[in-house]
DNA sequence: TCACGAAATGTGATCGATCACATTGCATGC
DNA sequence: GCATGCAATGTGATCGATCACATTTCGTGA
């Protein structure tokens, strides 16, 4: 492949005059036009290495993505890495099926050989971040999650607050007993999630039974409400509305809810999180609580490019998460006996 | 950031000897035990764009990704990547939300200017072949699609078999009236997908209606599956069974055709592609045509690395889908008057 | 003890761009 | 006609690694 010096050669110019052309210098229209002819008969493209090399600047950004391809993080890693393009820079993934402390480190290590100005942690998940809370990296990191950590930059969409809306919707419905289906334990937004359910059941002085914990993938979500149906804690004795942290596991309540012959929502409401594309075609269309997952990736960049510029991030705004009201819910149906068993 | 030179000072040897260090050449035991204290106490990271400068070899591959955040081409890039990172090497990302030719020529030219040493498009897109095609790229481009054009490599799970596979399984349960809801016309798969869908029919001698062109989306399946209640194209005197060319768009069909009163699968067959982890939780849930992504993003990268290795691809084995059964088919019923109407 | 070859280490050039600074070209004013 | 100033262009150093080659160190056998 050419080089800067071969289209100088070829252009009768110095390789300055080129390195101007290619960085808008001023150079006469007529150089300037033997220059862009020389670039286009020879193929000529800069080699990013040898700029970043003498600029101290590599325009990279390296992403961190880890686990499975769910719906919320591939939206945005998307949205980042489209925002990051519009601000001229490039994304380099290191993706890791497991997230042990091992992989983190020899990821961020290859990011930060190619000198990534900054690093993104798609999946907040709290190994990820003790992980990296051992390493000095010298980059700003930023993570999309809510429990604000010190030391890391973050912007995220207020999961306490989209929980609470969740529950409040069930409660004002007339729910005393809901359950939640939560997210892993590993999972920052899942404990936040989990909070804000816990919170909005205790403002209303609602009994708090332990979560069920799910795996983020329909099939937990199945396996938690087939032992549910079984067991009886769900339905005309049992609780009479589950909220589920995200939609993916509330298919697989939903089926399981089916298959034990309850109906939803007149026996149990169900609430989802996330607004998965899919989730208004589910067998009752789902209730859930969206999530703009393009906006946050964008704001992720937006807040990146602040700190990079030298100045201080404004305060993050915590986007908040909007109530999708669908058929997924109904009024609670208050029995006289419901009193007694709960 | 420490340089090589600093850590040849602090440990009192020359730049070469660390990077024999780094690179595993033979130094005497004591000498790098010096290297390596000298490396962590200045928290030294080699800088792989020097290093790629000299040995004019990045170890990056470029990925080009288009649109949404769809199960399929987020799963297949995880994969990749993955792959990719086991044999040494980086990816870069360019994604774009739209594919006009202008985007695809700046991604791949962004790409290029970081000399990766490979260029991989996750989504098969008709008009991003003709845009690329258009470029002298200079490096070998793989792709993961079916239709085998010439000039790229080509890793492939057999498309047109898969489809042949679903719609012979409508056929053997009798139905003879089998309608396509297709997937966006610029995509290779989705055209893959019709072109096994209208071979299996043609080889039975049914009737081939014009496919529905759906977006991918369960909007989209959901719309057409309206559409067709609405004008009693299918159910009792239309089609008995359709194919979706994926299960998002399969869920929407479901629940247009639960909207409009038919059983599924009493009314009307519904076979998806893809197999999503959600497709099992379906009410009913889905038989569909399994995608093994994860071996596919790893084959891309198995085949790329031969070509990387100066040796000839090995012939690209096509994966064979598999046709999983659920309780979205039943036979047909077969009714006297079908045929008149037909 | 010394010569000898292999192992270990050091020296200077190199990759391809930008930066800092030097030089040339050209129009303007006196 | 010539000094002046600005615009345009050229020259050599530089970034941080590896490569090619030179040199030193070390162990071994005569």
């Amino acid at each position: 492949m050419a080089n800067i010096t071969d289209v100088a050669k070829l252009a009768g110019v110095s390789h300055q005059t080129v390195s101007r052309v290619l960085n808008d210098a001023t150079v006469r229209p007529a150089t300037k036009a033997r220059v862009d002819a020389a670039i286009r008969e020879l193929n000529y493209r800069p080699s990013s290495a040898a700029r970043a090399l003498v600029t101290r600047k590599s325009n990279a950004i390296g992403l961190i993505a880890t686990g499975a391809p769910l719906y919320g993080p591939s939206s945005t890693m998307l949205a980042f890495n489209e925002a990051a393009r519009a601000a001229g820079y490039q994304v380099t993934i290191a993706s890791m099926t497991s997230v042990d402390r091992e992989a983190m480190v020899s990821a961020v290590e290859v990011l930060l050989g190619q000198r990534v100005e900054a690093l993104v942690l798609i999946v907040a998940d709290v190994a990820a971040f003790d992980a990296i809370a051992g390493l000095e990296i010298g980059v700003p990191l930023i993570t999309a999650e809510s429990s604000g950590r010190e030391g890391f930059l973050s912007v995220s969409i207020d999961q306490f607050a989209g929980a609470r809306l969740a529950v409040r919707h069930l409660i004002e419905l007339g729910h005393r007993n809901i359950l939640h289906v939560k997210g892993p334990d590993w999972s920052v937004d899942a404990a936040e999630r989990e909070r804000g359910w816990r919170a909005e059941l205790e403002a209303s002085g609602l009994p708090v039974a332990p979560p069920l914990v799910g795996t983020w993938l329909a099939d937990s979500g199945y396996a938690i409400g087939a032992e549910l149906t079984r067991t009886g804690a769900v339905g005309v004795r049992g609780a009479t509305a589950i909220f589920s942290a995200n939609d993916q596991m509330a298919i697989g309540l939903l089926h399981a809810l089916a298959d034990a012959g309850l109906r939803v929502p007149g026996d149990a409401s169900v609430v989802g999180f996330d607004d998965i594309p899919e989730s208004v075609h589910y067998s009752p269309p789902l209730t859930t609580v969206r999530q703009d997952f393009a906006d946050l990736g964008a704001r992720m960049m937006e807040t990146l490019l602040q700190v990079l510029d030298g100045r201080q991030p404004l305060e993050p705004a915590q986007a908040t998460p909007e109530l999708i009201l669908r058929a997924s819910t109904a009024p609670a149906i208050p029995l006289p006996n419901r009193e007694v068993n709960a």
